[in-house]
DNA sequence: AGCCAGGGTCTGC
DNA sequence: GCAGACCATGGC
């Protein structure tokens, strides 16, 4: 297990990232953040604007996963321009969009539809422990397409997600067979790479776009959900500001926490 | 008991 | 295109 820092422009508030329904492997572990990603155990904390990480992964995996190459200073500059937007910013101004590996997001967010965050977070751990791999301290890998390709709806049984069973075997199946396939996407416009999400069975609109923006660094999507739809009509009824868009699905982040957590202490 | 949870599919207009 | 039933599961 090594140990090294990393330079993230602007910081990061570690508590406010990781419980802003994006990734939901992280947990508390004493005065660190400890977590599972990319097949990498790792226990982070902030010091200054550097991330403290000690683990067995290399450090270019995560600067890409907490998106190090992002200037979060800049962002905030941009937004708070905007009095409205500034005041969702203030609300936790630490939040970063992490890129996330692309099939454990494509996952995730299929298992997020119709759903709360703590029943997520608990099927995404029984996946782990169920068709992972298990590392020498115990904690479980996200299993790998290929494995899960090949299982069937009974299989899942013990992951208790429901419906979305098989919607999660078919994303298996399309990734393990090249069907949909990260750096394709990747080249793609986001339109296009929006439809070839969407022919996924289970994927729609707003888990295509959960994807795009967590785990494809598409960050001028906007996923909207029945929140973000209400959150948009409310504060920005004209739109967000054109300097802004670039940035969008950034901004959501901020939207979206400040609607779930900060809006009812201002109304 | 009934409603809701960061939706999507399928059917019927 | 668009509304409405339905989908598994669990917490409140």
């Amino acid at each position: 297990m090594s140990e090294f820092s990393i330079y993230l422009p602007g910081g990061m508030d570690c508590a406010a990232t990781f419980a802003s329904g994006q990734a939901f492997r992280w947990r508390l572990c004493g005065d660190e953040f400890c977590g599972i990603a990319g097949g990498y155990y790792a226990r982070v904390h902030m010091q200054g604007d550097n991330i403290i990480i000690k683990t067995d992964g290399d450090e270019a995996f995560w600067c890409r996963y907490f998106a190090a190459q992002q200037d979060y200073t800049a962002l905030r500059d941009c937004f708070c321009k905007d009095e409205t937007l500034a005041a969702c910013v203030h609300f936790a101004e630490g939040i970063r969009v992490l890129r996330q590996p692309f099939f454990e997001t494509l996952c995730t967010f299929i298992i997020s539809q119709n759903n709360n965050i703590p029943r997520i977070t608990g099927i995404v751990q029984r996946m782990c422990e169920t068709f992972g791999t298990c590392l020498p301290n115990g904690e479980y890998t996200f299993p790998a397409a290929e494995t899960l390709a090949c299982k069937t709806v009974e299989d899942l049984a013990p992951l208790r997600s429901g419906f979305r069973a098989k919607y999660l075997l078919d994303a298996a199946r399309q990734v393990a067979n090249g069907t949909v396939n990260e750096k394709d996407l990747e080249k793609m416009d986001i339109d296009t790479a929006r439809k070839c999400l969407i022919e996924i069975y289970g994927v729609g609109q707003k888990v295509a776009d959960c994807v795009l923006l967590y785990g494809l660094g598409r960050i001028e999507t906007v996923p909207i959900d029945v929140h973000m739809r209400r959150a948009m009509e409310n504060l920005f009824p004209n739109g967000l500001p054109l300097e802004v868009l670039p940035y969008a699905g950034i901004a959501q982040q901020f939207i979206f926490h400040y609607t779930r957590l900060g809006a009812q202490t201002h109304t």
